[in-house]
DNA sequence: TTGAAAGCGCTACCAT
DNA sequence: ATGGTAGCGCTTTCAA
């Protein structure tokens, strides 16, 4: 800056506040100004505006992986929301810094926030960390996190509305006529949870329905895969599966279809996210839908707004219930 | 920092010793002063420590999307990379910018590496970019790029052979006894053009086997799915299909189902890329497989190499055929 | 309308 | 072994 200062025949304060478009620096002065540092290629440190400004123009975007951490980011559903969230952080004018947590390892919070390294942080899944991340929103307010909401948490949470989306899947098989409806997945983590309790209610709701029936499974392929053969093998009967995410049902299906059984006129198989994979799977996926994309862009915008300083809510989004194949039509 | 130095009774300089771990403190004095700072909560600002030391201890990771900028990271290829780059950037201590470039626009590759925001730039895929990578590889060393190699290129890049990779796939189907095999994908793209030529070559390879077919398309889902669609309108016969990618590929199967027709007994399959869910699809996916993990390995190495001032060499990885059901077996 | 000067928080030089 | 001081490149008072 004191380069084009010098070759603009003008003090670095006023080179500043031209290229900030200052109108204290007359119109002419400052296109000249302007001209004059484009053309020597001139772009500004922003190592030291920042410092200056006390602030990154970045946003940390964490993903802990507490419940597959030898995994490396294997989840489509996390991924994609990786992309939907780059989208529109670099479309708000800000950068996007990336960081996989894979806890035991408590301070990662405190040291992230401590670094300065971020405006704001949006954490993708609580994963095992709950615990961790209401601590840190009691002092820190840039923060969101995708995932399920609960009345005891504090935090600003975006996500789907799990139960009701979960419930809409299961009663969808039932009024196919599905009655021994097994759950896929690791009630562990809080949004499976909900989509737990959706099946749940769901089946209560229904007379005639046989009783709950969970498998808990990792959200890996390998690890859906293996749990569905193993259930397989275990001799229970059953004629439906309600996956937690689209990876256990579309590696449930495999496992299925390996084994001899007809999907869906055997077993009929409901997934839950609605993954970019889904439609183009063999038979397409019946899936419980999550707008990811609209997700993304409201995670942050809820943070640029607490980041400006509001105090915004949490924010659920209603399910889909997207019908394709995999769940079979009608039978009586 | 300030605040740590009074609190220990030292100077700022003794502190900044000490948490470097800089033996000119004594050991006990150092320790003392390194409790104090965990204690009193103090984590360094990177933002002023990266001033000083003109550096960020952060790569940017660019994905050009010229051939597709409305898709936003659709492609699973990209979003596994950049999982597995997210994993590998952290372990070797740095952060990760990501952002997504959508040209036209030329400036992209200077703005970014004026802005000083990182200390080196891993591009993944050329898209139509390379004549901007070209230009700025000749000034600007601490760059790897991700795609395919060409001795008219001089910037560094990793990438596997995909002239071997598409040839032994395609000399696969030949083999099981495919005659008029049409190769799916946009040989615009550098990557893409390779495989095509590796087509090629299995097929002029090999006495009495059809002409190469090309059918250009773009690498979304469903940009495939429509023009196979298309093309089995078209009437054409033909008994296999080997696809620029896995995504391509995914979409072909289901377009063909889609038709009536039978995968692999009517039409084989081949796809490029092994992504995590050519393994899960229904028939699975046979494919030429990309190590990503270890591509995004060698990127992180070399760039690290080239940032410490080495200059070093383009990797290529070999290919390697996974055989699955897509294909068939043999037929004569 | 412009310039001089201070200072963001840190590290490293040069003293002692 | 430790402290004082300068300075990384920028923005923003304050004074003119």
């Amino acid at each position: 800056m004191a380069d084009i200062a010098k070759m603009a025949g003008v003090s670095a304060s006023t080179v500043s506040r031209a290229l900030a478009g200052s109108h204290l620096v007359e119109k002419t002065q400052r296109d000249r100004i302007v001209k004059i540092a484009r053309d020597g290629g001139y772009v500004i440190n922003s190592t030291a505006r920042n410092l200056r400004l006390q602030r990154s123009e970045t946003i940390s975007v964490i993903i802990p992986l507490g419940h597959a951490s030898t995994q490396p980011l294997s989840d489509p559903f996390f991924v994609e929301m990786l992309g939907y969230l780059a989208e529109e952080i670099t479309r708000r004018g800000y950068g996007m810094f990336v960081q996989k947590i894979s806890p035991p390892m408590d301070d990662w919070m405190h040291r992230l926030i401590g670094s300065h390294r971020s405006d704001g942080i949006i954490v993708i899944g609580q994963s095992t960390e709950h615990s961790v991340i209401e601590a840190a929103a009691m002092s820190y307010r840039p923060l969101v996190v995708w995932g399920g909401h609960d009345r005891e948490q504090s935090y600003c949470t975006v996500g789907t509305d799990n139960v009701a989306g979960a419930r809409a899947g299961v009663q969808h098989l039932i009024r196919l006529g599905r009655r021994r409806i097994v759950f896929f997945g690791d009630p562990k983590l809080p949004e499976i949870h909900l989509r737990y309790e959706g099946y749940r209610r769901a089946l209560k709701d229904e007379a005639g329905v046989g009783a709950a029936q969970i498998v808990p499974t990792h959200l890996t392929a390998d690890a859906a895969y293996e749990s569905m053969r193993a259930y397989i093998s275990g001799g229970k009967t059953f004629d439906a599966v309600f996956a937690a995410t689209d990876v256990i049902a579309i590696s449930a299906i495999r496992a299925l279809t390996g084994a001899g059984l007809n999907v869906p006129a055997d077993v009929a198989v409901v997934g839950f996210d609605d993954i970019a994979l889904a439609a183009h799977t063999n038979p397409a996926l019946t899936s419980v839908r999550q707008d990811i994309r609209r997700g993304a862009e409201i995670m942050v915008d809820l943070l640029l707004r607490r980041i400006a300083g509001e105090d915004t809510p949490s924010a659920t989004m209603a399910a889909e219930l997207v019908v394709r194949e995999s769940c079979g039509a009608a039978r009586h």
